[in-house]
DNA sequence: ATGGTCGCTAAGCGA
């Protein structure tokens, strides 16, 4: 693996053609958590694999990663339409339960504490080109956008709200010139618990990777923190 | 309202 030979350690936590979660560092794990259930296996067999969490040392102390990939959860509503939700919304806002429990326990260890990843969520209408076109979506619905907001409200920041006042969209879709327009969204964040947010020193959203040859639709978000002595 | 574009994997699905 080529990351390997760049010195990275990797852990990955995939399922093929489906979904996945890794990460990369140059520190050695000192531990490693795979999905809600812990273990890779027991997570493989119970549920999707979307999130994946580290622990480091530093000589300035532990710091704690998790890197997700929550669930899209359209369409919506089922398709006899009914009023009654989809299991893939369902999904959704059961993953966003447990995830709220899985950050709510992480709060009590008042460490350093990075949720990374895709989020799946357009919190407010500065965070996409056209909020009239998002409106009803999976993405940007008052249910989805409740849930996201839990973790503010347990004392998570938003680490971009927190440097900057623009959009700093980090998708735009392959269809109907997005890009092009730029159609964009913001769905993918660092969120990080007080001790990390102390720590802080800028975000940047790495806009110009979307006009790279065959990009991604999303791009990357970088933190950059500096951690003392505590 | 539909289709628009990608990746994965070899037809159709999910995003």
């Amino acid at each position: 693996m080529e990351f390997e030979d760049l010195g990275y350690n990797v852990e990955i936590l995939g399922q093929k053609g489906f979904n996945g979660v890794a990460l990369l560092s140059k520190l050695p794990f000192d531990e490693i958590t795979y999905g809600f259930e812990g273990s890779k296996t027991a997570t493989l067999e119970k549920e999707q694999a979307r999130l994946i969490e580290g622990v480091f040392s530093t000589e300035n102390g532990v710091v704690r990663v998790c890197n997700i990939y929550l669930p899209n959860g359209n369409p919506v509503n089922n398709p006899e339409n009914t009023g009654t939700f989809s299991d893939k919304f369902t999904y959704k806002l059961n993953w966003m339960n447990r995830l709220n429990e899985f950050v709510k326990e992480r709060l009590t260890y008042e460490e350093p504490f990075i949720l990374m990843g895709d989020f799946n969520i357009i919190p407010s209408p500065i965070d996409c080109h056209n909020p009239k076109a998002w409106w009803g979506d999976a993405l940007y619905r008052t249910e989805s956008q409740e849930k996201f907001r839990t973790l503010s409200n347990m004392g998570m920041v938003d680490a971009l709200r927190a440097v900057s006042e623009e959009p700093n969209y980090s998708f735009w879709d392959f269809q109907a010139g997005a890009w092009r327009k730029n159609s964009g969204i913001r769905i993918d964040f660092l969120m990080l618990s007080p001790q990390a947010v102390d720590n802080l020193e800028y975000v940047k959203t790495h806009s110009e990777a979307r006009a790279l040859e065959r990009p991604s639709d999303h791009v990357p978000i970088e933190g950059g923190f500096s951690f003392r002595q505590t």
